[in-house]
DNA sequence: GAGGTTTTTTC
DNA sequence: AAAAAACCT
């Protein structure tokens, strides 16, 4: 390496953070601290997301949450930079080459983008001669640790989580922050001023900081705060629509404000403690809110072993479900006027403070899938343009929850009734009255069902029903037979797959195995985000009409070429969210490669070199078949073993219900068996 | 406290 | 809808 030169540099650390936004039990930064001076960096490139270009809260909450952090290094001795990018990994060669840094180290993310980049990162940095160590910083155990006793990955939850709770050790103990630290010289490498907000963002925003703190030490606030208060009796209050006693961590675990390790301790140290008081609800509750971490652990287990599970279902079935490609359905749900008031109560929290209680989230996401029958996808991007804690990973396995397309999944043809649900989390109306201001002044005998309220009731209450207040956008009986319909068609279209497939004669649907994704709508019959909220929606009334939706266009602008016009299959259009363009372009080497980003730290090597050996030589067979050069052909290692994955359920049975006996009929269910056989019948 | 019912939960 | 849990006799 080049010597720092004047400047005397050499020899430091470049820490990239990510979202790993705390000096507390930050691996990276730690190991860093301990191997000399530091330069940490953070690089704003979010392009790279493609689609899934951070909406404006998230935004907002990363320059706070940056601000926060960058000041707490700078009271530690460290130097933090921002640049401004358009790939990360130049940008880091940059930062290397000017600070003249000898090591790179990052904490590990586990969403199908962050894979690939990250692991180009590693690869050309240790080309240039960089010692690159990655860490484990956002779960309790890495996805590769966790499998069942034959060494496999699991596919439910449960059997997921049992394992984490059950493993022959426990998760690392959190570390302290570091108490001072060497700055590395960075006078050569100047940082970019970083813009997260645009102009007229800046009024919505404004109001976010009414009710929420990003930044390290408040996640350790809210983090405190939850545990001595609402967790001995989240067991109890945790169905309640309206309450603030969920642990809105969230958005803090999401950037990495707050180590789930920490959050996780802490939780059990009270349940020994409730427990030792014989305290059974505060002993469950522990136990439930720690399944919700789990979940989170879950998503990204997901994320690593089926990548591209935030755009493609991971049971097949569904490949041939017949969406209604509806924008004012869309555009209906988005605004809160479905007419059913918990749906739309909840949509307008939603949009009005980018925050949605679980249960909520629920509601909302399954009236979307099984009663509108919108494409999940649509329903996922909104959630990812609008929520404070927008999360690929959390957000994908919710979604896919909903919409059945993973083992453990709700079941496809039930259909929840928003009315039945409105009693249940919300038995007084107060939630709807709050965020549906014309339905305030109705008796809670007919506040989740204003459709079958008496004319007197409505009159007195002051609801015009298809006026101020919408008749119910589609009938839950036509949606139950809808949906039945649907089902068969779906049924029918894969059987005929199937045999076109024995027949060899699949050509209407080309080669690909995987479901040609439904574009997201244009941009143009899209709402534009005209004017910010200014008041407080909790307590002023304003007409449905004025409700206002975010726009999906910031993120649509943001990807190039991008052919939004072709929403049905046609065989040769390609996936939409770019995770496998102008990331990689040898698909066959970086498949080895990628376990190195990972394993540099004695990680047990568990059947993830079984898989990506398979996957190894599938990928370099099936990277010469024709759909992926045209393609531009690169993706992430796991793919082939995702396909397989869906493929397989696809064979069974009819998909459905077989799921239980999978593992016995299928012992490889983590390889590549109708790969590639299916990738040579085009 | 075994056996049958109702309620709750399902990621 | 089905399983698990809670609640009855």
């Amino acid at each position: 390496m080049p010597s720092g030169g004047g400047g005397g540099g050499g020899e430091c650390t470049i820490v990239w953070i990510r979202r790993d936004l705390r000096v507390e039990d930050n691996p990276a930064l730690a190991a860093a601290v301990r191997a000399g001076p530091v330069i940490a960096v953070f690089i704003w490139a979010p392009e790279e997301e493609g689609h899934y270009y951070p909406g404006r809260v998230s935004r907002w909450w990363l320059m706070h949450s940056l601000s926060q952090l960058q000041s707490s290094l700078g009271s530690l001795g460290a130097s933090f930079i921002t640049k401004r990018s358009t790939d990360s990994v130049l940008s880091l060669i940059q930062v290397v080459k000017s600070t003249g840094a000898t090591q790179l180290f990052f904490n590990h993310l586990y969403d199908p983008i962050s894979l690939v980049r990250d692991h180009r990162a590693k690869e050309s940095l240790t080309e240039q001669g960089i010692v690159v160590r990655t860490f484990n910083a956002d779960l309790l155990y890495e996805p590769w640790e966790v499998n069942d006793d034959k060494g496999r990955p699991f596919n439910t939850f449960s059997d997921f989580w049992n394992r984490c709770l059950s493993m022959p050790y426990d998760p690392a103990a959190p570390m302290l922050p570091p108490k001072r630290i060497i700055s590395g010289d960075v006078s050569r490498c100047p940082s970019d001023t970083l813009v997260f907000e645009e102009e007229s963002e800046k009024g919505s925003n404004a109001l976010l900081a009414r009710a929420w703190s990003p930044g390290w030490s408040n996640a350790n606030k809210a983090l405190t705060t939850f545990v001595n208060g609402p967790l001995v009796e989240y067991s109890v209050n945790r169905r309640k629509a309206d309450s603030a006693t969920t642990s809105f961590l969230s958005p803090h675990l999401h950037f990495g404000e707050v180590s789930v390790r920490k959050v996780f301790h802490l939780a059990r140290i009270k349940q020994v403690l409730w427990a030792n008081e014989g305290n059974k609800a505060g002993e469950e509750s522990v136990n439930l809110f720690l399944k919700s971490i789990g979940l989170r652990e879950y998503s990204r287990y997901i994320s690593f072993n089926h990548p591209y599970s935030h755009e493609k279902p991971l049971l097949g079935q569904i490949k041939f479900f017949p969406w209604v490609i509806d924008e004012n359905y869309f555009k209906a749900w988005r605004q809160g006027r479905t007419g059913y008031p918990l749906v739309d109560a909840g949509m307008r929290e939603l949009w009005a403070t980018g925050w949605l209680h679980d249960r909520i989230r629920v509601v909302v996401s399954s009236f979307f899938v099984k009663v509108l029958q919108l494409p999940w996808r649509w329903g996922m991007k909104y959630f990812w343009d609008t929520l404070l804690d927008a999360d690929l990973e959390s957000d994908a396995l919710g979604w896919q929850y909903i919409s059945g397309t993973i083992p453990d999944g709700r079941d496809f043809d039930r259909i929840d009734n928003p009315q039945v649900e409105g009693y249940k989390f919300d038995p007084n109306g107060e939630y709807v009255r709050r965020w549906l201001p014309e339905l305030a002044r109705l008796p809670t005998e007919w506040i989740h069902h204003p459709w079958s309220a008496p004319g007197s009731v409505l009159q007195a209450a002051g609801v015009e029903l298809g006026m101020n207040y919408p008749l119910p956008i589609v009938e839950l009986d036509a949606a139950k037979s809808r949906l039945q319909e649907a089902l068969c068609e779906m049924w029918q279209q894969e059987t005929a797959w199937r045999a076109s497939i024995e027949n060899g004669t699949a050509e209407g649907l080309g080669d690909s195995l995987e479901e040609t994704p439904i574009a997201f709508p244009q941009d143009s019959q899209m709402e534009v985000d005209q004017e910010p909220i200014r008041n407080n929606l909790a307590t002023n009334a304003r007409r449905y009409e004025d409700q206002m939706v975010p726009t999906l266009s910031a993120s649509l602008q943001r990807v190039e070429e991008e052919p939004s016009s072709d929403r049905n299959s046609d065989g040769s259009s390609r996936p939409e969210v770019p995770t496998d363009r102008a990331m990689n372009p040898q698909p066959g080497r970086q498949t080895l490669n990628l376990l190195q980003t990972f394993r540099n730290n004695n990680i047990p090597q568990f059947n993830i070199n079984l898989g990506l050996q398979n996957a190894h030589e599938s990928t370099a067979e099936s990277s010469s078949s024709g759909r992926r050069e045209r393609d531009g052909g690169v993706v992430p290692v796991w793919s082939p073993s995702t396909s397989s994955y869906s493929e397989q359920y696809v064979g069974e049975d009819n998909g459905i219900g077989s799921s239980s006996s999978y593992l016995q009929t299928h012992p490889q269910s983590h390889q590549l068996i109708s790969w590639r056989r299916l990738s040579q019948a085009g």
